[in-house]
DNA sequence: CACGTCACG
DNA sequence: ACGTACGTGACGTGT
């Protein structure tokens, strides 16, 4: 037989520190325990045992050994994040059917040792997986070690046998022990012998091969002096340190490997138990599905779904209809690979191809639809002239809106976490039509997926209906994804051989430059590389060095910019780089992305960011050079069509209007009311002058301190952002909260509530959870507060601009406009207008935008006009 | 694939 | 005593 024995409390602690901090969205710790499993299940493929024993010690420090580098650290033991995930393992491993063994008295490597000679008696194999190395003594002809380690988040087992332990350590198991009562081991707090090292000690074992052997010829031994010396004074203590190194083989302990064979797992609490965690990878490879969360009856197969394929008929509704069911169109579509559109109840489906049937199915308003991934199909229903404007529910957008921080949306995913079964349709058993099957199954798995549409419709309703974000879904992120979807396909011209040309006359003064950075260094190096750029400057012209990275010395533009005047090399250090930025990011970049109808198509993600702001990819196009000169003439080959012109419109302070409204603060209301200069109007406040008084520097030290009251301010940034001292920016920050005492409460009140409930949210019901705020670690319990301070104001900007979105498209459609909306920067929308209609663009653009909600203080926004984007903005 | 850097709001 | 602002995406290097 084959036993597998790990060392629970190793293994946890290796892959407590070896895996990045994770929790659930409730703020339970979880990385210990996936690490713990995934070693777990890479283990039993591996070994593939007959038993497997999981020891523990019992809780408490023994005062034979303190183990586990993590411990030592802290002097509290354990940390906290740690600490918590114990109890939890236990239990699952305990549903999972495998046998904890704990012994009074004894560590689990005891234990270890004890299975090893057991099974080493009876002959039977006995494989040993640990992160301990002390655990290699215990190796034999019929025990191995697996020695576990994590390596970038990877779990990765070393296998050492007896020939391995000699190859690496050039002595036997046993001697390994003897090595250890010379070197002693300080995280054991095992002494060893003063002066010796792992060298001297394996140097000796190697040659003499145990303890006893050198102290009876102790002055035979042909070694130097000192060594001799070191020794005698060492003896004790070397005695002492084999006995505390050498793992107890006899603890009293069932030693019985047929005792140990795994129960069969306990899959309802195994299943609740993971759900809770949100293990939901490690609960797919145990093949469990998730339970609905309340009443865990058994899920209803859908074993007898109607499948039809006949789109030229349109015998499916009828047919449908007959089981006595309302027709849902159900929408799934996986990233372009195949385009399923399809018809379906909780009972049957039909794949719809034929786009006449789609549309007057569509146009029926009795029908809800409900889709995953409502953009993408509307993308591509466009394609074929179809409009997907009058959508129930996307389950893609109401999973961010619950939980914006998660990782992702796969739908299989979303399918355990709120408890839906995928129906397997290769088992049903009504007419499969064989072309879906098996030789089909990927489109197979796909309409299997479109049955269970309905499901994760009803779960996700309810979490909705629960979470208050019904009007949040309904009247912002469902009518969004179509304005998103329409901007996408509208697109932006762009004038791509000025680009070209752009680009091509930056290349030649890029290598100027590079030129003359090699001839001032000395020699040529990879310029693009802040690895040898650093060596370049630190090491070889020995420039005072800033701040250091994990990789070396930082080369960032603050870090080169104090060095500026140390030597004229630096300046053109960073005109290259701002250069190359240019050249590579934005030319060449963007001339990659140019649509054959001569436009950038950029992505326009709904589902990215935690605030509730929209990305864009490919490209980016929300972070187009501005704030320099010369990045900011890219944005004369943002241009509008021919006879067209483009109207930029962009909110003012939007952050701190919606800071003065949720806030209530009477000053900064006041201020906004009178349409005062925000940032002059705090200057007074802050320095305590009248506003006719306020310099530039003081208005541009001001806006400094507005914003960092957004982000969630701290001092120090702040005197570094502004160039004062901390005593200084200390005191601006406590005068502005004396002033603006309105806003001071709302800062912590938002982070009392946040803490209370577990998530930060806006006036508009969007929420963030924030485990973090529950963390023993500082610096992380601050950034939740900060974010605490910050999303609410952040997200509800987001908020404001997505309603004006919609509102600016419906009424350019109401008005039967030619114009449309291409593009959104967070505060700034961009309409590609008629020249003739331009006016009335612009001014619509601004109603809309200051229109979009009424808070205590006005929306303003302005609205431009030009020919390209860079006019449009001046 | 992670990191450093830098572009935007 | 801590270590230093919120939110993104793209590029190039180096493991």
């Amino acid at each position: 037989m084959k036993i597998l024995v790990l060392d629970g409390n190793s293994i946890l602690n290796r892959a407590f520190y070896g895996i990045k901090i994770l929790t659930t969205k409730e703020g339970l710790y979880t990385n210990g325990i996936y690490g713990f499993l995934t070693m777990l299940q890479k283990l039993l493929d591996e070994v593939q045992p007959d038993s497997v024993v999981i020891a523990f010690d019992l809780k408490g420090p023994t005062f034979r050994h303190k183990k586990y580098a993590g411990y030592k650290a802290n002097r509290h033991g354990m940390p906290e994040e740690l600490a918590q995930q114990m109890p939890t393992l236990k239990e699952l491993l305990k549903d999972l059917g495998y046998h904890l063994v704990t012994c009074e008295g004894y560590e689990a490597d005891d234990i270890l040792g004890t299975f090893s000679k057991a099974c080493t008696e009876q002959q039977n194999t006995c494989v040993i997986a640990t992160g301990d190395r002390d655990s290699l003594q215990l190796v034999g002809p019929y025990t191995s070690v697996r020695l576990a380690t994590t390596k970038f988040g990877q779990p990765q087992v070393t296998l050492y046998t007896e020939e391995k332990v000699k190859e690496i350590y050039g002595v036997t198991p046993k001697e390994m022990i003897e090595i250890k009562g010379l070197q002693g081991d300080s995280s054991d707090c095992i002494p060893g012998v003063p002066g010796i090292g792992p060298k001297g000690a394996g140097e000796l074992i190697q040659n003499y091969h145990s303890i006893d052997y050198i102290y009876d010829h102790l002055d035979e031994l042909p070694i130097k002096e000192g060594m001799r010396k070191k020794l005698r004074e060492g003896k004790e203590s070397a005695y002492l340190s084999r006995e505390l190194g050498t793992i107890c083989l006899s603890a009293p302990i069932d030693t019985d490997i047929s005792h140990y064979v795994p129960f069969p797992i306990k899959k309802e609490e195994t299943t609740r138990l993971m759900a809770k965690l949100e293990l939901f990878k490690l609960m797919e490879k145990l093949q469990l599905q998730n339970l609905p969360d309340e009443a865990p009856k058994k899920q209803e197969k859908i074993d007898h779904a109607v499948l039809f394929r006949n789109p030229a008929s349109d015998m499916y509704l009828p047919e449908l209809e007959k089981k006595g069911e309302a027709p849902l169109l159900a929408f799934y579509r996986k990233d372009g690979s195949i385009a399923t559109l399809a018809v379906a109840t909780e009972r049957g489906a039909c794949i719809l191809e034929n786009p006449e049937k789609i549309c007057s199915l569509l146009e029926n308003p009795k029908i809800p639809v409900i889709t995953y991934d409502v953009k993408s199909l509307q993308n591509a229903a466009a394609k074929d002239g179809i409009f997907l404007k009058q959508v129930k529910m996307d389950v893609l957008l109401a999973a961010y809106l619950l939980d914006p921080s998660a990782a992702g949306y796969d739908f299989d995913r979303l399918c355990q976490e709120y408890g839906v079964s995928v129906c397997e349709v290769w088992k049903m058993e009504n007419p499969v039509p064989e072309d879906l099957l098996p030789e089909n199954q990927k489109k197979a798995e796909h309409f299997a997926r479109v049955l269970s549409l309905p499901g994760l419709f009803g779960a996700l309703s309810k979490k909705i209906a629960e979470a208050g974000q019904e009007e949040l879904l309904s009247n912002i992120e469902l009518p969004l994804a179509w304005v998103l979807s329409c901007m996408e396909r509208e697109g932006f011209a762009v004038d791509a051989e000025g680009i070209r040309k752009y680009g091509e006359s930056m290349q030649s003064d890029i290598e100027t430059i590079q030129k003359g950075v090699f001839e001032e260094v000395g020699y040529e190096f990879n310029l693009n590389s802040p690895k040898q750029l650093g060596d370049a400057l630190f090491v070889k012209l020995g420039l005072p060095h800033g701040k250091k990275t994990k990789s070396g010395y930082s080369t960032s533009a603050v870090v080169l910019e104090s060095l500026q005047y140390e030597n004229p090399v630096i300046s053109e250090i960073l005109r290259y780089r701002s250069l190359s930025k240019l050249k590579s990011t934005y030319c060449d970049g963007l001339l990659k992305v140019i649509g054959a109808d001569g436009r950038i198509h950029s992505s326009f993600n709904q589902t990215e960011t935690r605030t509730g702001r929209i990305s864009s990819t490919e490209p980016n196009l929300q972070n187009i050079p501005v704030r320099s000169d010369q990045g900011r003439e890219l944005r004369r080959f943002f241009v509008a069509r021919p006879g067209w012109v483009l109207v930029d419109a962009d909110y003012s302070q939007i952050e701190l209007r919606v800071l003065a409204h949720v806030a209530n603060d009477e000053n900064m209301r006041q201020a906004f009311l009178n349409g005062d200069d925000i940032h002059r109007a705090t200057a007074s406040q802050v320095f305590h002058m009248p506003e006719e008084l306020v310099t530039p520097l003081m208005r541009s030290r001001a806006k400094a301190v507005n914003f960092g009251i957004v982000y969630g301010i701290g001092a120090f940034s702040l005197s570094k952002d502004i160039g004062v001292s901390r005593r200084e920016a200390d005191q601006y920050i406590k005068d502005y909260l004396a002033h603006y005492s309105g806003i001071d409460e709302y800062m912590k009140k938002s982070v009392e509530l946040a803490k209370e409930h577990g998530y930060a949210e806006t006036i508009f019901g969007r929420r963030r959870y924030l485990p973090e705020l529950r963390s023993s670690n500082f610096n992380l319990r601050s950034f939740g507060e900060r974010v605490a301070r910050n999303m609410p104001i952040q997200g509800a900007a987001a908020d404001i601009i997505k309603i004006a979105m919609i509102k600016v498209q419906d009424r350019l459609e109401k008005e039967h406009m030619k114009s449309k909306l291409i593009l959104q920067v967070h505060d700034e929308l961009i309409v590609e207008a008629p020249r003739e209609e331009a006016s009335k663009a612009a001014s619509l653009l601004r109603e809309e935008m200051e229109g979009a909600v009424s808070l205590s203080v006005p929306m303003v926004a302005e609205a431009k006009i030009g020919k390209t984007w860079y006019e449009a903005k001046a």
